[in-house]
RNA sequence: GCGCCUCUAGCUCAAUUGGCAGAGCAACGGACUCUUAAUCCGCAGGUUCUGGGUUCAAGUCCCAGGGGGCGCACCA
């Protein structure tokens, strides 16, 4: 993507981020209004003795006709010193400054890039303003499109206005700003100043974009359901709550958009799926986020296996079409991501990865035993499956670079999957893991509902034993799925792990544009 | 929640065993008609995160608190 040109200075691969740019110990502070007097912008008490320019007016409306990367895609080869003899206007931010004395260049950046302004002083009007112009000033120039004796592509300034001052100090022009802090609570400072921020970003909206297409070109159907729920579901988690005053009603923020997906697959809607925020009360890390974007899908007379096509289908689409290939870096480390991807069971792995062989049919106390072998905290509640789980999460998840499909997750801890077909105490359930990441959950849907309402009431004995994320039974859910849910294959992809995988970066917050953080006390 | 690290000018960073808190960029004033992080001269800029303590003397050492980063726990 090479929109942006990019400054020869360290590189933002992931390994330069904690050790150049995005050393965490560097220094900390918070952009502070500039003190230095503005001489566009005298104070309200500047008398008319001042002898500066008289502040207007910015205009309400400017109409570029052309932008940085369009003026580079058609000018781009130009020979030193042309003059074409053809106008552009253009806006965006003063981004550098060398004045020459009568001479003058500019930076400008825009959405598209930058390109730099060529002011001599003849025939630029007000140059002596324009050379007064800060660094981070938003501005509009017209002018003929031309190279320099050097032969950089240029922008005369043969008019020019500013469109807002800034009113802080430009960070350094050169280091930008380094504190993740600062980065993420001025996003709107880093955006501008941190090319590769704003690589990832663009990315992030492409990625989405692309699915969308991709999706609808397989007659899957967005559709948007409630955030607020009131009773939490479709997934184990701890929700955020909330109060309606007129209903006098608690709600809470959904922890996943399931079991209303499902419903409209009851309806008949047979391809379905809506990308949004879902929210979760835990812990905040690299990895997650209070609220992040999940895509779920419901594809009715599908199951699993289907899922898992559809997933490395889409990420290998997604590889392609943002990089052209599917042997992707991440973290320094090759990835490839071409379908298909291995498909294993979680009881396989764990051989593989453990050293151990374990299955449900393995005794309970030596389930147990083995589990606190390796340092898992094991309570009373667990039965076998959530054992083996326990043991995999451990031992072998993390391990796996992937991509990898992990099947055949036992049924105590699946409470809306469905039953293996050929192995019982087992589900139709996976997990794609990539880069040692959970990238997906999907699974043949459960559709009995005497025995989801089974499962439901076992969520509820968990929750009455301590297990605050327990699922509760959700009666009109229940009810939906007596109307009959067809055969159905369904699959929830989390966004933004995705996208970190994509762009090489190794933090969520790199790719949520205002992660959440403590208030800032200013 | 626990552990480790970190916080100095608007930004990026210095400051030796505890000994006058500095530089570059930005800003401000000046010189300069082909620069590319322009260059050169000058000026100004500080609650060293906060509050205690030790000391003749604290950015530096100690204690408590706050922000952030990473790890662990949690997060299927």
């Amino acid at each position: 993507m090479e929109w942006f040109p990019r400054p020869p200075k360290p590189s933002w691969s992931s390994s330069a981020f904690s050790a150049v740019r995005w050393d965490p110990t560097v220094g900390r502070s918070s952009l502070r209004p500039s003190t230095a007097g503005r001489p566009t912008m005298p104070s309200p008490d500047a008398t008319e003795s001042t002898p500066q320019p008289p502040y207007t007016q910015p205009p309400y409306t400017f109409e570029p006709t052309t932008d940085s990367g369009l003026l580079r895609e058609e000018f781009g080869e130009l020979a030193e010193g042309t003059e074409t003899g053809r106008q552009a206007t253009i806006a965006g931010r003063l981004m550098l400054r060398r004045v020459q004395g009568k001479l003058a260049f500019g930076t400008l950046q825009d959405s598209a890039g930058r390109i730099q302004l060529f002011a001599p002083s003849k025939e630029t009007p007000r140059f002596t303003a324009f050379c007064d112009l800060n660094l981070g000033d938003w501005i509009g120039v017209t002018g003929e499109v031309m190279t320099t004796r050097k032969g950089e592509l240029s922008v005369k300034v043969q008019e020019w206005t500013l469109l807002a001052p800034t009113r802080r100090s430009f960070p350094d022009k050169w280091h930008g700003i380094s504190d993740p802090d600062t980065r993420f609570r001025q996003r709107y400072v880093d955006l501008w100043v941190t090319p590769e921020s704003r690589e990832v970003f663009i990315l992030r909206s492409r990625v989405i974009s692309l699915m969308r297409r991709w999706l609808e070109d397989r007659n899957f159907m967005e559709v948007e359901t409630p955030i607020f729920h009131p009773i939490p579901g479709g997934a184990a988690a701890r929700p955020f709550t909330t109060h309606h005053n007129a209903l006098d009603q608690e709600l809470f923020l959904r922890i996943a958009p399931e079991l209303y997906l499902k419903r409209l697959t009851v309806a008949g809607l047979e391809r379905v799926f809506e990308i949004g925020r879902v929210f979760r009360n835990e812990g905040i890390s690299p990895r997650h986020n209070p609220e992040f974007t999940m895509l779920e899908l419901y594809q009715a007379y599908a199951d699993y296996s289907d899922m898992m096509e559809l997933v490395e289908n889409l990420v290998t689409f997604l590889a392609l079409e943002l990089h052209g290939t599917t042997s992707l870096q991440y973290g320094g480390r090759d990835i490839e991501l071409a379908a298909p991807w291995r498909r294993a069971t979680m009881e396989e792995l764990i051989a593989e990865h453990a050293g151990i062989s374990i299955d449900l049919s393995t005794p309970i106390d030596e389930l147990r035993s083995l589990a606190e072998g390796f340092g898992i905290p094991v309570k009373p509640s667990y039965g076998p499956g959530k054992l083996i789980l326990e043991i995999y999460e451990k031992t072998t998840e993390s391990a796996l670079w992937g991509p990898v499909f992990v099947t055949d997750y036992p049924k105590e801890v699946s409470p809306l999957s469905r039953d293996h077909r050929d192995k019982p105490g087992y589900t139709e359930r996976f997990e794609a893991i990539v880069a040692g990441r959970e990238l997906c959950n999907a699974f043949s849907e459960l559709i009995d509902p005497v025995e989801q309402r089974a499962r439901m009431e076992d969520q509820v004995a968990q929750r009455d034993a301590g297990d605050d994320e327990a699922m509760v039974v959700d009666e009109d859910y229940l009810r939906a799925m007596e109307y009959g849910l067809p055969p159905t294959g369904g699959l929830g992809i989390g966004i933004d792990r995705l996208v970190m995988l994509l762009a090489d970066v190794p933090s969520i917050r790199d790719v949520v544009l205002f992660p959440t953080l403590r208030p800032e006390q200013i």
